[in-house]
DNA sequence: TAGTCAATAGTTGTCCTACAACTAGTCTTG
DNA sequence: CAAGACTAGTTGTAGGACAACTATTGACTA
């Protein structure tokens, strides 16, 4: 369904939708109720929907799960990842708490700075569950895009839980483009796969000031 | 609908759970793709709808709009607030923007104390719109919570766009409470009405480490 | 025996038709 | 002029049917 009605107004009705689409008004419904979950339109009993009055100018925000280089990528920059540790290593505590695993089994560990247009934006510790991945997907995780291989064997993450602190602190990150002031943002964040197994557990350390963080909170 | 069926597995199958509660099948669907949503279901087509792993574990998160009271005494604390600064004065250009006023109107422009258990956890910079807004409404908001005097005239806000920022300053907060980094997770946020309209542009400095942000991320 | 394939019962997705519940404007009436 | 009744339009729910998909079972084959 493409987006025509643009403006902050009223949309045809749902049989005219239906009509229209020849689709069944089911399913017009249920698109229409996923649109009002973004936040983008209003459904009102007895009355109509209704474009919400923001509309086009969320940016994605932090509710839809997507990778850094896809986020980047996405606002106009070129995205780009520089990696400073990529080994395979016994999970410490904390990784076997986060990524639900039993033992120290191996797990890959990164350190990344990530990049837009060739500027560090953010500092990446990322901690990945590889106890039911195929070798060649763990050895191309070793320098290329995570999201990327996980998508070649079909299991990308489908959710993911954030936590959001504001942290400062001389340890973090590495290079001279290090902020001044050892301000971060940090997301710190598991991802789960669609059958709800842990996949990557992941600190990210953001700048301040280089990246923009909304949230849709909707009733 | 209770939670009885809480184990990380299958739940019923839609038509039964039509028949169990004498509702229609279209209802229990509607519900089940808000529990989606959500994220705490996962239906999958031909197969049947399953309880996500993680499912009780999920605190209630940013995605949520609460007032902060709620979300205080939901946590286990009394929530409280201290005014600081209670006034109706002309709105700043950026409360213009954000407000989507077309001249300095009167605001009412309110700095605030968060308090969980009597301890401050955030001061708070709120400005309200208030120019829809009887009088008795806003002499109430001065004192009392303001999404309660909302909630008298049926104007509660169902929408908030935020964005977060991590933040040093010595200019923010007040008191013998004041963190000694002068450390700030910043919650800049927007609330709109029903019918779109912006009632309230707040920022909020929460004190690093005495609450916890968490954000729940689909695709 | 082990492996492959076909059949099948169960489940979610969509469709159709109908009606209930609600909204907002129009019209009537005092 | 104001208040209430009326009404056309819209969303919410109902029930029954079938399509699309999944996972298991059982039969057949190598």
């Amino acid at each position: 369904m493409a987006k025509e009605w643009a403006p902050g107004e009223k949309i045809h009705s749902e049989s005219e939708l239906s009509t229209t689409y020849k689709v069944s008004r089911v399913t017009v419904r249920t698109a229409l109720k996923t649109l009002e979950y973004q936040g983008l339109v209003d459904i009102r009993h007895g009355s109509g929907t209704y474009v919400n009055n923001f509309g086009r100018s969320i940016p994605t925000g932090l509710n839809e799960l997507r990778s850094m280089s896809e986020t980047i990528s996405e606002l106009g920059y070129e995205p780009g990842m520089e990696y400073k540790v990529a080994t395979i290593r016994p999970a410490t505590e904390t990784e076997i708490d986060k990524l639900r695993l039993d033992n120290p089994d191996p797990v890959l560990y990164l350190e990344r700075a990530v990049l837009a247009d060739g500027k560090a934006v953010a500092f990446s510790y990322d901690t990945i569950n590889i106890s039911s991945l195929p070798e060649e997907v763990v050895e191309e995780m070793k320098q290329g895009s995570v999201f990327a291989s996980l998508d070649t064997i079909n299991s990308r993450p489908i959710r993911a839980l954030a936590e959001v602190d504001a942290v400062i602190s001389k340890e973090i990150g590495w290079g001279d483009e290090r902020p001044a002031n050892d301000l971060f943002l940090l997301l710190q964040q598991v991802h789960y796969a669609g059958d709800g197994e842990p996949l990557m557990y992941s600190k990210t350390y953001f700048m301040e000031g280089r990246f923009q963080f909304l949230i849709l909170r909707t009733r």
